[in-house]
DNA sequence: CTACAAGCTCAACTTAACTTGAGGTCAAGC
DNA sequence: GCTTGACCTCAAGTTAAGTTGAGCTTGTAG
């Protein structure tokens, strides 16, 4: 009964919000997946919708699409995620946000306590410290919000 | 008195925690500047020290060069900022951090909200729906914290 | 059966924020 | 007075996440 009405990368892109190029581009960095027509053109399960959506949320959550794939990848091969799946990722990706906000409250506060101070010496202003602590957490990212 | 200690660039690069690379960069793009002896080197007055400072906490509250520079260029050319200038600048970007802090937080309550649907429709889902309105927030920006 | 929209591949371009390298100069110690 | 380390300039490379374009193939509507 239920014709797995497959999609075309156009109806996907269209569905989806995202370009076509960029889902090329998706499942080139193996976030997705596709069959091909005899034809050699893409058709997509219903699967990758969600699957598209989870990528588009965690990137405004600040994640890289590596970090995404990897988590992706964790999920069963091929298979729709489900709402376990789903629980897993969110949940990981939340704490990252939680964490990400305490981030910004500590130094929005910083910055708040230094308007009046007028210091930003590198060795004694609290902001710089906290900071610099803050932004050697990552393994040699020097994008702002790689993690 | 008070000599009034010129810097090198490695001394800057030092004091400051940046490369020497990037001090470069950023005199090029005009967020600090200095003079030259006559042999050609770099000095900096002291004043580059609490610029620099300002340049990375902003960087770290997800201020791109381009508005550092801006909002730099709008203080007294060549003065060592003041407490004022500080206390203005600092101002402006603490509101923009609560403007910031306060999306990730949406994000995140939408998140957990949906822990529980797995459904992740692109027209039905709030977070989604949350999340395209925000990513469409700035003009064109492609990039996560581009604002 | 023929347009013409939609797809395909692959390479090159884009932006931000730097880093790296090549090739050459300056300054300070011995 | 020479060696060594810090500087200088300028060009090219890097990463992320895509976009754009050229040149060619498919598929579908009339």
């Amino acid at each position: 009964m239920a014709p797995v009405t497959e999609l075309t990368v156009g109806q996907v892109a269209m569905r989806s919000g995202v370009a076509v190029s960029a889902l090329h581009f998706y499942e080139a960095r193996g976030l997705i997946r596709s069959h091909r027509t005899s034809g050699n053109q893409r058709r997509y399960g219903r699967d990758v919708l969600r699957r598209v959506a989870i990528i588009k949320v965690a990137q405004e959550v600040g994640i890289s699409l590596a970090e995404i794939g990897t988590a992706l990848a964790s999920l069963p091969e091929g298979r729709t995620p489900t709402r376990d799946d789903w629980n897993l990722l969110s949940t990981a990706w939340r704490d990252g946000l939680d964490h990400k906000i305490a981030q910004l409250k500590k130094l929005r506060d910083g910055l708040t306590d230094c308007i009046g101070c007028g210091c930003m010496s590198i060795d004694k202003c609290p902001l710089r410290n906290k900071g610099d602590r803050l932004a050697r957490e990552g393994t040699g990212a020097r994008r702002l919000v790689a993690t």
